[in-house]
DNA sequence: TATTAACACGAAACCGTTTTCGTTGTTGAC
DNA sequence: GTCAACAACGAAAACGGTTTCGTGTTAATA
């Protein structure tokens, strides 16, 4: 067993300094020739790579990305982090990865300890109990500390108060379009002859639930369709199939159903099936997340896309470009603070068709 | 925007030293009372906490474990990984997470970018490439180096020579019994009936399909059914739905499916049911990986349990295990090299048994 | 021949900690 | 009054690199 080897070993052993070493590594001219060829065989013979970490407190970067996610057995969820650690690979850094379970605590406490150095930004989706509990200290101290900060999905929302917008937590987010998403999709099965428009959701804390939701009140308005509660179906977020009553599906006369998310989708394709109902005849079934259930369902699922390896991509680019953006400006001795910008990029949904629609 | 502040800031603030600061914080009793206070209400103003990095540098520990997995967006490797990240939480440690995306040059890549320094140890399970190109150098590599590492679930196999057990790879393992779990799920299909039994599976350089494949054989075997390789279906590992013919289930007279994924499995199922087979009347299927896709199938599936979620546990343990005595080993003056052992864990899969198969 | 520039290298600071080993100043014992 | 013991603190090394700024040697120039 041979552990590392370090410069200062490769100094003693040809008998020159560590100094020496160092700039013969990168080629200095400042180095002759023959030190240099020397020093580079011996370096090569034993694997010489540099020490991160000593890299990292030198640099004080670390090429490391934060990553927190509320879940990471969910589709949705690993597609982003696919796209971040895709884009994030391309320019050299590495993603740490934390999962807040849904968490508020998890999501502070995982936090705290990344920031202490371990990493140069995060990029994260909130957690359902943060999302309740509507506290964002642990985000607006990390931003105050200087890091940068991309929320994606599920962010924080505007907070307006008289009239003025008040955005507590001010940073880069990605999202999809998800009222627009929703109401597109509510539009096309009320062109397609749909009027009994069933929507199961999540309960309304969920940023983006409430946001479909509103997509799809809107729809109905818009094309004179009476909105009837009866129709609406909002579950807890992991629930148990008895809480999908049958009864909802018999009872409603209903046409088509939107769901939130795609595995609430299938398992109401489910039921409506027992239920002896034919899909798409009798009623037909959109949900969002265009994942591999969507596709492997019978009959597939019409999905909504929401492009997760893109929204991990952009996330991405946003975060390393405000990272390396920082560094210029500590390099730069003119501190000419350009005044920050923060963007929020949407991401257009894409309604992809299958058979759970199409007849 | 105010960074984190440092012991040399808070020493000189205060008008001390540094070393007085850092024994203040850790309640050295060195240190006077009144200064102690002084410099702990002062650190807790400022919101100090130590730099892991250069704690890591110090410590030569970072506290960090690198997962090297062939795909994220993939139930059973996010279950695992959901494991690991849960044991290495409660013990303090991070997950750094890479993808290998199957290709044997990111997972040597990635490997060495970590190897660096920047973790104290490597969970990982064998990208499809590595396996089939049975090259393991940058395994050893690490090994050599000294650096803790657990394999999971596509470990390397024995390498068997003169009948001698020549493993390369000497490490600890943890994988779930393939071979015991594909016969008896064959085995449960012969009792209730089944004769003409299908298998799908990938192409044999994949390790567990390999083994699932000869679980199966010896099923057949032992209760005197013949093999019959029509019955034998390889697929690539990504595959269109056009390779699986419906030609295999309309002409082979077949009457249950074992597959060595669940992804295959529902796959083959809506075949069968387009191809006007009635499951499990007509046709058992039963699937390995028991996922979301399983439990949602329509009909639902049977499927093998491969426990992620507790394999992740264990391969945390084993490596935080192994990290922390290669710790107390360094600290010991005594260098007693109580000779290393190495164990393979092997979980035992179960049958969860679903609608595919029962009738 | 004296000056100087180029060359080849080393010393030391620095990143932010921890920790060992002094070094003071005070107190108590003899 | 001397000495040891102790309390309270600081200096410095170490972790493994990078980088700035010398410094000594040689060769070219005036």
């Amino acid at each position: 067993m041979k552990k590392k080897i370090t410069l200062k070993q490769i100094a003693r052993e040809l008998d020159v300094s560590i100094s020496t070493v160092s700039k013969a590594l990168k080629n200095s001219k400042e180095i002759s020739k023959d030190t240099t060829e020397k020093i580079q065989a011996f370096a090569k013979l034993y694997h010489y790579k540099p020490n991160n970490i000593a890299l990292s407190l030198k640099n004080r970067r670390t090429r490391n990305i934060g990553v927190i996610i509320p879940d990471i057995v969910h589709h949705f969820f690993t597609t982003v982090f696919r796209g971040i650690e895709q884009y994030a690979n391309t320019k050299g850094y590495n993603v740490i990865a934390c999962v807040s379970d849904e968490s508020f605590e998890k999501e502070v406490i995982n936090m705290e300890l990344l920031a202490n150095g371990s990493i140069d930004g995060f990029i994260m989706a909130l957690s359902a109990e943060t999302q309740l509990k509507n506290d964002f200290h642990h985000l607006i101290e990390i931003i105050d500390q200087g890091m940068p900060l991309v929320l994606f999905d599920r962010v924080t929302d505007e907070v307006i108060c008289d009239k003025v917008v008040i955005n507590e937590v001010i940073c880069d987010k990605v999202v999809i379009n998800d009222f627009e998403a929703s109401y597109m999709a509510v539009k096309k099965l009320i062109e397609n002859g749909r009027k009994r428009i069933a929507l199961i959701t999540t309960e309304s804390y969920l940023n983006v639930s409430e946001k479909r939701a509103q997509g799809y009140y809107k729809a109905l308005e818009d094309h004179d369709l009476e909105l009837d509660e009866n129709l609406i179906l909002r579950l807890p977020y992991q629930f148990e199939d008895e809480t999908m009553s049958e009864a909802f599906f018999a009872s409603n006369n209903l046409d088509a159903v939107l769901c939130v998310n795609e595995i609430f989708a299938v398992r109401a394709m489910r039921i409506a099936q027992n239920n002896g109902m034919k899909i798409p005849e009798d009623v037909a079934f959109i949900g969002f997340t265009d994942g591999i259930l969507s596709k492997l369902a019978n009959p597939a699922l019409t999905s909504v896309a929401q492009h997760g390896e893109r929204m991990g991509n952009i996330a991405a680019k946003m975060l390393i470009e405000k990272i390396e953006r920082d560094d210029e400006i500590e390099r730069d001795d003119e501190i000419e603070t350009e005044e920050e910008s923060f963007r929020t990029e949407v991401i257009k949904a894409t309604l992809i068709e299958r058979e759970s629609t199409i007849n």
